[in-house]
DNA sequence: AACTGTTTTCCTGGTT
DNA sequence: AAACCAGGAAAACAGT
C-alpha cells in the first residue's frame, strides 16, 4: 500500500489554492477586537477561533469552523475529511473519492451506517463522530453568543462593573463538551495552565484509541506530523477591569540579532503555536505533485520526474508560502534553504551539485514517485 | 525535567 | 553585485 493517499494528498493540496502569496493576509478569521471593555470573557468569534487545526488545512477550516455543518459546501466537505484521512494517515487508495463530494445537508442526511459503508469502520466511525460533535459545537456556539449578548448586556450595567465571574462554565463545558474541541486549538484564550494544556486523561473518554494518530509513512516517525494540540477554552472566565493580557508570539530559532521588532524579544508565555503539520519536505513534493493547484503561480517545477530531481522557480514565494504556514512571516528562501540542507544527512534530499535551487529527493522521502502518487507528471 | 528531532535564525565564507 | 550554496552554531519548540 502506498504510504499517503491520493486523497490526502490532493486535499492537503487543495489548502495551497489557499495560500495566495500575492496577497497580504492568509486566510484566517479576522481576530475579534478584544473587549475593550477589559472582560477577558473571549468573544464568540474567540471561543471557536479554530485556528489551528493539527494539520495544514488549518488554513482551510478556520473558513468553516463556525459554521453549521448544514451549511458546508462540497469544498468544506472535502476538507473535513482530509483533516481525518491526513490526520490519520488513513490509507484512501481504497476510497472512491466521489464519496468526498457532496455537500453539506447531503453529509448531514448520511445516516453512521452509510458513514461506515463508504468510509470503511474506522475512518466512516470518525467521521461520524466528529460530524455529530460539530453539530453539538454549532449548538453550543449559538448557546454562546446568546449567552456572549447578555453578558454584554449585564456588564453595561454600571452597578455591576465590578462584579468578578471566574471559571463559570468552565466545569460545565470541559466536562460536557471536551470532545468538541479536542482536535481544535483555540488561540487568544488564556491557557488553563502554565503550559496552555489540559491533563489529557481529564478527557480521554470520547475518543480513546480511535483517533490514534500515527505516521508510519514518514521517515521521522517521531515527527508531529499530525500532532493535535488543544486546549479548552475558557467559556466564561470574566475578569470584568482586568487587562486582557496580549500574548506574544516570540517565534521559532535564534532570536534575530537586529529585529526591527523589539517585541520580538519580549518574552512570552509558551505560545501555543502552530502545530507543525506537514514537514518542509512535504511541503514542497506537495506543491510538485500538484501544481494544478497552485493557483497557475508555477511556483516549482520537476526536472527530472523519475528521479525526483525539482526545482524552484519562485524561490521567496515558496519561502513565503512556507512561511504562512508556519504562521511566520518572516521566512526567506534563505532560511527555508538552511532546512533543505538539512535533509542531505537524512537522505531525505540528494545533492544536485553545480545547480541552483535544484534540489533532488532522497531515498528517504515518500510520496513523490509516479508509482507512489499514481500521478504523471512531465 | 531531560532529551531528541525539526526547524528557524544568524553567520562566515565560497560560487555562479 | 545579487542571489545562491555550504554548514556551523545556537535557539525555539513539540513530543517523549
Amino acid at each position: 500500500m502506498s504510504s499517503a493517499s491520493e486523497l490526502c494528498r490532493i486535499l492537503t493540496n487543495a489548502n495551497m489554492t489557499m495560500y495566495q502569496t500575492g496577497s497580504s493576509e492568509p486566510l484566517q478569521p479576522q481576530p475579534l477586537e478584544p473587549s475593550l471593555t477589559t472582560v477577558s470573557l473571549p468573544a464568540t468569534g474567540d471561543l471557536l477561533q479554530l485556528s489551528d487545526l493539527s494539520t495544514c488545512s488549518s488554513s482551510i477550516l478556520a473558513q468553516w469552523y463556525d459554521q453549521n455543518p448544514q451549511s458546508w459546501s462540497k469544498q468544506n466537505v472535502l476538507e473535513w475529511i482530509s483533516f481525518y484521512v491526513e490526520g490519520n494517515k488513513f490509507d484512501a487508495s481504497t476510497l472512491s473519492i466521489s464519496c468526498c463530494f457532496m455537500d453539506g445537508p447531503t453529509l448531514c442526511q448520511l445516516t453512521r451506517e452509510q458513514l461506515l459503508n463508504m468510509f470503511g469502520m474506522s475512518l466512516g466511525a470518525q467521521l461520524y463522530q466528529s460530524l455529530m460533535e460539530l453539530k453539538a459545537k454549532y449548538d453550543l456556539n449559538e448557546t454562546c453568543k446568546l449567552l456572549d449578548n447578555f453578558l454584554h448586556e449585564f456588564l453595561d450595567f454600571p452597578l455591576l462593573s465590578t462584579v468578578e465571574v471566574n471559571e463559570v462554565v468552565k466545569e460545565t463545558s470541559s466536562n460536557d463538551f471536551s470532545h468538541v474541541f479536542k482536535n481544535f486549538n483555540f488561540e487568544n484564550m488564556k491557557p488553563l495552565s502554565d503550559h496552555g494544556y489540559e491533563s489529557d486523561s481529564m478527557h480521554s473518554s470520547s475518543s480513546g484509541g480511535m483517533l490514534s494518530f500515527q505516521n508510519p509513512s514518514s521517515p521521522e516517525s517521531r515527527s508531529s506530523e499530525s500532532d493535535q494540540e488543544f486546549s479548552y477554552p475558557q467559556i466564561a472566565k470574566v475578569h470584568i477591569k482586568t487587562e486582557r493580557g496580549e500574548m506574544m508570539k516570540r517565534g521559532r530559532g535564534r532570536p534575530p540579532k537586529h529585529s526591527q521588532d523589539p517585541r520580538h524579544y519580549q518574552t512570552s508565555k509558551k505560545s501555543k503555536h502552530a502545530p507543525r503539520g506537514t514537514h518542509l519536505w512535504e511541503f514542497i513534493r506537495d506543491i510538485l505533485i500538484h501544481p494544478e493547484l497552485n493557483q497557475n503561480q508555477a511556483l516549482m517545477k520537476w526536472e527530472d520526474r523519475r528521479e525526483g530531481v525539482f526545482k524552484f522557480l519562485k524561490s521567496e514565494a515558496v519561502a513565503q508560502l512556507w512561511g504562512q504556514k508556519k504562521k511566520n512571516s518572516s521566512m526567506t528562501y534563505e532560511k527555508l534553504s538552511r532546512a533543505m540542507r538539512y535533509y542531505y544527512k537524512r537522505e531525505i534530499l540528494d545533492r544536485v551539485d553545480g545547480r541552483r535551487l535544484v534540489y533532488k529527493f532522497g531515498k528517504n522521502s515518500t510520496g513523490w514517485k509516479v508509482e507512489e502518487t499514481g500521478l504523471h507528471g512531465k
